[in-house]
DNA sequence: ATAGATACACTAGTATACAAGTAAACAAGC
DNA sequence: GCTTGTTTACTTGTATACTAGTGTATCTAT
C-alpha cells in the first residue's frame, strides 16, 4: 500500500480514511485484497481504532466488505455498483447545477471563475495532475454554490466505485474537452440557463463511457 | 432516552445506531442535547466503542455534531439541512421511480402489490402505526425494484432531518391520501408511466409541506 | 466585590486488551 | 487416500485504559 503523509492537524481517522480511499481508487489495493485492521494500523503508525472507523465508513457504500470474524476485503468491482454510482452522479449533478443556475451568488461564481481560469492555465501548460485536482474542486464548488454540501459528501464516497473503473479505463479522457465542458457549465450558470447546464452535464458524464466488456476481459479477477 | 430492545443477532453498533436514530427522530433526544458516549453506553449496556461508532455515522450527515474534546450534540434543526434532505428525497425518488417504471421485475411488482394491499387493509382497520411501517417499506421496495439499494441507505440517513420536523408538525397527514398516493405509484410503475409516477411523487412530497414558521414559533429553542 | 489562577470533572481521540468466531494446517486413525 | 478432530493463527467485535483538551466552579489575592 502506498502511504501518504499525514497532514497537520489531521485526525488519525481522517488520515486512515484518506489513505485507504486513495489506494482503493488507484487500485494500489486490488479488488479482493484483505484489508486487515491490524496491518493497516501498523503501516500507518496508528492504532486499530481509527483504522477500524475508517473501514466502517467505507463499508457503508460497499467499497469495502466486512465479514464478521473473518476479514474486510476491498470489494470486487461490481457493475451494478458502478452503475448505481454513475446514476447517482448523473441525477444529482443535474439537479444541483439547476439550483446553482437559479441561486448561485456572486462569490460562488467568482470561485468557479477562478477555478476554470486555472484549469485553462494548466491546460496550456500541460499539467494533467493539476487539472485532475481542479476538476474535483470544480464540481464541489457547484454543490457549494447550490448549498448542497452534505449531499456532495455522499456523492464523493459513492463515486469511489466509479473512479476506480476510470483508473482502469485505458482510454484517457482528453483534458481539453473536460476543461471546455467546465467552462460551458460555468457560463450556463452565469446565464441562468438550466437547459444548457443539463445538456452539458449529460455530455460531460458521457465522456466517461468506458468499455466495461473490454476492461473485464483484461482484468477478469477484479470483477464480481 | 427511550431504550429499545436489542434484536437477536444485532451487533452492539447497529443497536446503538438504531436507538439513537429513533430517539432523535422522535425528539425524545431534543435538539441541542449532549449525547455522551459514556452515558449512552451505560444506558444501553454496551461499551463506548460501538456507541461511538454509531455517533460517528450520524455525524456524517450532520444530525449529530461533534466538537473535539468537548462533546457530541444532537444538532439543532437547521432549515438548510431540512431543505437539503427534502431536495435529496425529491430528486432521488423521482429518478428512481422512473427506473422502476422501465425495469421493475414481476417479483418487485408483486412485493409492492402485497405492501399496498396491506396498507389498504390497515387503513380500513385503522392502524396508523402499521401504515407508517408499510410506508417506509414501500419506498424501500421501489428502490430495490430499481436496484438502487445503496442509494436508499443514503437517503434514509439523510431523511432524519426531514423526519424530525415531520414529528413536530402538528398537522397530521391523512393516511387515506398517503395510501392512495402509493396505490397510484404502483399502478404507474405497472403501466410504465413515468410521467404519472413523477407527478405523484411530487404531489406526495408536497403533502409534507409543514409550516416552518409556525413550528419555529412553537419550538424556537430547537432551531438553529 | 471582583479579577485571575487553579483544581476538577467532563469530553472525545486514541491505544490496547480481551472475547469469540473462522479457516487452514496438521496429525491420528481408519 | 480419506475422514475427523485439534491446534494454531488469523480475523472482527467489544471492552477498557490512557491522553489531552475544554469549560466550569471554586478558591485566592487584591
Amino acid at each position: 500500500m502506498h502511504i501518504l503523509d499525514r497532514l497537520p492537524q489531521e485526525s488519525a481517522r481522517d488520515f486512515a480514511f484518506r489513505v485507504l480511499k486513495e489506494n482503493i481508487v488507484s487500485l494500489e489495493l486490488k479488488p479482493g485484497t484483505l484489508v486487515s485492521e491490524n496491518e493497516i494500523a501498523m503501516e500507518l503508525g496508528v492504532s486499530r481504532t481509527p483504522v477500524r472507523e475508517a473501514i466502517i465508513d467505507l463499508s457503508k457504500v460497499s467499497i469495502i466488505e466486512t465479514i464478521p470474524q473473518r476479514g474486510s476485503y476491498v470489494a470486487l468491482i461490481d457493475p451494478k455498483m458502478v452503475e448505481e454510482s454513475r446514476f447517482l452522479r448523473k441525477v444529482l449533478d443535474k439537479a444541483v447545477i439547476e439550483v446553482a443556475c437559479d441561486f448561485a451568488k456572486s462569490e460562488s461564481i467568482d470561485a468557479l471563475e477562478e477555478n476554470v481560469h486555472l484549469q485553462e492555465f494548466y491546460l496550456e501548460k500541460g499539467a494533467p495532475e493539476k487539472i485532475f485536482e481542479l476538476d474535483n474542486a470544480f464540481h464541489k464548488l457547484i454543490y457549494t454554490a447550490a448549498q448542497k454540501d452534505i449531499i456532495y459528501d455522499m456523492r464523493s464516497t459513492m463515486m469511489l466505485h466509479f473512479d476506480r473503473v476510470r483508473t482502469l479505463s485505458v482510454e484517457a479522457i482528453k483534458d481539453l474537452k473536460i476543461v471546455n465542458d467546465h467552462r460551458g457549465m460555468l457560463e450556463a450558470i452565469k446565464n441562468h440557463d438550466k437547459e444548457a447546464a443539463d445538456t452539458l452535464v449529460e455530455k460531460h458524464l458521457n465522456r466517461y463511457q468506458f468499455d466495461e466488456y473490454q476492461i473485464r476481459e483484461e482484468f477478469p479477477e477484479y470483477f464480481k
